[in-house]
DNA sequence: CAACTTATCAAGTGATCTATTGAATAGCAA
DNA sequence: TTGCTATTCAATAGATCACTTGATAAGTTG
């Protein structure tokens, strides 16, 4: 006996979650979370919010689903509520990024000068035949949290001073947490400026997992 | 040279198109659009608003750039951004529903009591075999817009009248928009009442168009 | 042209959301 | 117990959003 009140209460159960990704404050966090799991005002610090604000938002996207609280001693740690999540948000992301010209402007501005990218086929063929180095120049503690098989963490702000760990007969490919993520452009920047052909991974970690773990993209009823 | 403003651009714009997802209604007219372009006039109909209020839901999301619109004379007519808009949209609803303990029991209470279901492989194979009859139960106007190949179009409220028209031999498959549409649950219990043989297929035209389709899921970075 | 349909705009009100502040709580360590 | 830290709660003011109403614009038809 279909009536109208189920049927809205419907809606309104999936917009909660729309609701949780319609600030971008929480896109913010979301964006941090699919590197790692982190604590509150960790998340807080790195976001630049105060840790009150923080901890609203994450349980505005508590309630709406998305992101998981194990409680760890005195801090809370959150992590997105699963692969399904991070397809979500990289969907959205593609989506307005492909729709929302602003987007793409604001993108843009934000990378710099675009600078030479390699695809995932690539990548894998160049790994096995050894002729190039794969560089994760995110921090420490997101490389640590999971990373792309072979690769070597070198965050950023060492760059420049462990540019002799590298070996100086192959090309450098440098990644980071995505597209939008100005790291691997910066690296690649860095490297080219000290002699050193590199290019950047078009895709961050998050991708690049989620494309090695073929998720369950099945829909059940 | 990252700088903070142009990051919270990037993010503003995506929580654009969250917002756009934010909204009971806006969802329910989403949901609609997902089975056919319709006019204005006719989506405020359908979802029970007025005509001011869906113009204006509806310009929310064509500024998040979810739909598109184009003139037809004296009225206007909306449709889909695109098959990622489209598959944006299930995403949402599928995570949503596999989170939200809330949104399932809306769900049971809206269709009733559960009837049983077919999955696609198993429908492809009987189809082929031609042992069942595919049924559309969809308004025929949403038939005509897009519909699964080898299937008639017998709107639900024409059921009873039209039973003549399907072999009493072979047993009937109902689908409609998808798993939360409640026309192939009812069109299955009043087949049943009528002693035809009756399975519902457990997803929509528009789950069974995009996988059809394969559209491309590639991110261009 | 006037009458009519369809869609959009503009303004106003009540509701909801956001960020801030300061207080309260939970766990840990002396 | 008393401090200390990390997180959450509660109250607030300001911003934004949703829906209504009545006017306006665009397009069709007589």
């Amino acid at each position: 006996m279909p009536s109208e009140g189920n049927k809205n209460a419907l809606f309104e159960a999936i917009a909660l979650m729309g609701k949780g990704l319609a600030s971008p404050r929480r896109l913010e966090l979301l964006d941090l979370l699919a590197q790692a799991p982190r604590r509150v005002d960790d998340l807080a610090r790195a976001s630049g919010q105060s840790t009150a604000n923080t901890s609203q938002h994450l349980q505005a996207m508590h309630a709406a689903g998305l992101v998981t609280r194990t409680r760890e001693g005195t801090s809370v740690r959150y992590s997105l509520a699963g692969d399904e999540v991070l397809s979500l948000w990289l969907a959205l992301r593609d989506v307005s990024v492909a729709r929302l010209a602003e987007v793409e402007c604001a993108a843009r501005d934000y990378l710099g000068d675009e600078v030479e990218s390699i695809g995932r086929e690539e990548l894998i063929a160049r790994l096995r035949t050894g002729d190039i180095v794969l560089v994760d120049v995110r921090p420490a503690e997101e490389f640590q949290a999971g990373h792309i098989n072979g690769a070597r963490s070198i965050p950023l702000d060492e760059l420049e001073d462990r540019l002799a760990d590298l070996p100086a007969d192959r090309e450098v490919v440098a990644y980071c947490r995505g597209p939008f993520c100005a790291y691997a452009h910066e690296a690649v920047r860095r490297l080219q400026a000290a002699g050193r052909p590199a290019r950047r991974l078009a895709e961050g970690w998050p991708e690049w997992r989620l494309a090695a773990e073929p998720t369950k993209r099945t829909r059940a009823a």
